[in-house]
DNA sequence: TCTCGATTAGACGGATCTGTCTAGATCAGA
DNA sequence: TCTGATCTAGACAGATCCGTCTAATCGAGA
């Protein structure tokens, strides 16, 4: 989600997950990521992939068993670079207002980068909505952005709140999507500082 | 939208679009829907279509000018149908929240009939990105699907509270998609409460 | 120097997909 | 009865897509 929702990796100079720079695995992993999320997963052949990556088609099999395999990785990255992000653009020692802020600021430099596309793991599932790994990859993606929001206000993955800026959070991604216009973001930046804030009034009286 | 987010049309009786019931052109349509809904647009061959509707091919081409033409119908029928159902289950002598719930109910419906399978426009933009006659049907839907809310809610189609129920509707949506559980759908549909109440209370103070 | 893994270039087969076409059946209306 | 629109069944071409395979090159390390 990296290039997406979060101003970071991918294109960039970046280091990747630890891997050596330039390897064919590299820029294979690097070009199918841009190609699936910017033009689909269905949509794009790995004859493509090949031709813009300059590998050779025995590289790729010989890295990955196949294009299923390179679809998984290729989320599996979204997920890690999510990861990198959040937490990098999270400054912990800011409020939880200014680090929720953080999260929709990620989504308008990703528009403005002109790199957003919608979220991965939504595209991924609504392109294979039958595929089992593919579904086991959005179940840890979920679980993951829980546990960020579930950090940045100090309630527990499952609590109300956290359930509602899961809905609001994606509900911008969607909205946008739908209508590209940064308008949503706006407003769904807003509506989740409103829930934040109520939950914090609700704190001091109770 | 009807088999998705109302009770309603596909699969019951169902009249169409004042088409006769029975023509190949109409089994075909209805079949696409099916298909095109739940499995995905890019990944249903015309010749599926064809097999499951038992409609020959030189029909398909008789009626349609091309599998795209029969994808854009296909958008046409979910948002007539979408209109249809919502004003159908939108009781005008009802107030605003029990208004509201019904949209969220549709939703729910749709889960428990086992037709759900996301915002077929969502889905649409989603796995044709660049397809601007697909685009200009999403536009179509979201002017749709803001009218309503500002129907229910009484505001303009363009005010922060329509806009902000426009992401949760949403973001509903998408969470369901995404997690499976139904729990999203409730919390959103307690957040759009809300928001309502919120507005309510302050059209009296103000 | 030798070896082995990584890599390239591209041919190839088999599957699938869209769209065209032919040949004939059915049916309703003039 | 004749006509024309609708429909069927299926072959077919052309494109694309995935994966396998061969033959050859490159580079690093033993």
């Amino acid at each position: 989600m990296s290039q997406t929702t979060h101003q970071s990796a991918r294109g960039v100079e970046h280091a990747a997950t630890a891997t050596e720079p330039n390897t064919a695995r590299e820029r294979l992993l690097q070009t199918a990521a841009q190609l699936f999320y910017g033009r689909g997963i269905n949509s794009t052949g790995v004859d493509l992939i090949l031709a813009e990556s300059k590998v050779a088609k025995g590289s790729l099999y010989h890295h990955f068993s196949g294009k299923q395999a390179l679809v998984l990785a290729y989320l599996q990255r979204e997920r890690d670079d999510w990861q990198r992000s959040a937490t990098a653009s999270d400054d912990l020692t800011l409020d939880s207002g200014a680090r929720l802020d953080a999260l929709f600021s990620g989504v308008v430099h990703s528009v403005h980068a002109g790199t957003f596309h919608g979220c991965p793991f939504t595209n991924a599932i609504i392109e294979r909505p039958d595929d089992a790994e593919v579904r086991a990859a959005v179940d840890g993606y979920c679980d993951q952005l829980r546990q960020h929001l579930a950090a940045i206000t100090g309630e527990s993955p499952t609590s109300a709140l956290v359930q509602q800026l899961f809905i609001v959070y994606n509900g911008a991604l969607t909205a946008l999507k739908l209508t590209r216009d940064l308008e949503a973001v706006e407003s769904a930046r807003c509506l989740a500082q409103q829930l934040l804030h109520e939950q914090q009034a609700q704190r001091l009286r109770g």
